[in-house]
DNA sequence: AAGTTGGCCAACCGCTCGTCT
DNA sequence: CAGACGAGCGGTTGGCCAACT
């Protein structure tokens, strides 16, 4: 295993002193990184270099913002995810000033169920494609008392979105328990159905179905970007 | 007021890649 | 060419804190 790991003796761990973070800076801005490895011998530090350059770049570099992502740039993460996937250093490197670290944090905190979301409606779009399914407006069947996505989508529909072009789409999706064993009796898309067709559970998606969760489905299915 | 839960973030771990010898 | 090594990357964890019960 080439993993290098900090547990030579005298090699501290955890958060980072004030202290520690001068030395680092003090250092760093005077000789710069040349080998991280024996860095932390020449400054002073009782760190092994991995954790030193982690701390350098995620938190002590010069021009880092921290925290308070303004929505252009998270839109940007979003897009960039979409084109690159996890692959963080390089979205990190289309944002100045922001960390991987700090980017693949903000994601899992915010933004992940924010593209699911995306997802979840593209893949309604492939999945009508695919079966020549049109445009639909009626509500499902399903009798329970939370909303389905369609009923908000249609209430929205009613309540603000009177200068729809005939290019909207509206979707009825039925989060059902069973399959649907007869296809033809509803337009209604079934998400067992398309998870079997994809081969995604939508309970990764939507497992807290919380009304926050369709409301902001329902946002995104019609602020979707054309991208 | 105390205990529990969940979100957030800093930091660690393990792996891969590139370079050097 | 192969092995050693440092750097870099992404996944994961642990701790803190605020909100909630």
């Amino acid at each position: 295993m080439r993993g290098v790991r900090c547990e030579k003796s005298g090699m501290r761990k955890g958060t980072w002193t004030p202290e520690e973070d001068k030395k680092l800076v003090d250092y760093v801005t005077r000789y710069g990184h040349w080998n991280w490895k024996l860095l932390p011998k020449f400054a002073g530090l009782e760190r092994c270099g991995k954790s030193c350059r982690l701390r350098w770049l995620n938190y002590l570099r010069p021009n880092l913002k921290r925290g308070n992502y303004t929505e252009e740039e998270e839109e940007t993460i979003v897009k960039l995810h979409r084109r690159l996937g996890n692959r963080w250093s390089a979205i990190a490197a289309e944002m100045p000033g922001r960390s991987d670290n700090e980017i693949k944090n903000h994601w899992h905190a915010k933004l992940k169920k924010r593209f699911q979301y995306h997802n979840a409606v593209d893949l309604v779009n492939q999945y009508e494609d695919q079966h020549d399914q049109e445009p639909i407006t009626t509500i499902g069947d399903d009798t329970t008392s939370s909303p389905t996505t369609s009923q908000l989508i249609n209430n929205n529909n009613d309540s603000s979105n009177s200068s729809s072009s005939s290019s909207d789409q509206s979707y009825s999706i039925t989060m059902s328990t069973e399959h649907s064993n007869d296809v033809n009796s509803t337009n209604n898309i079934n998400v067992m159905d398309m998870e079997d067709h994809y081969g995604v559970s939508f309970v990764d998606y939507a497992s807290d179905s919380s009304k926050s969760f369709w409301l902001e489905l329902l946002d995104m299915s019609y602020s979707l970007p054309n991208n």
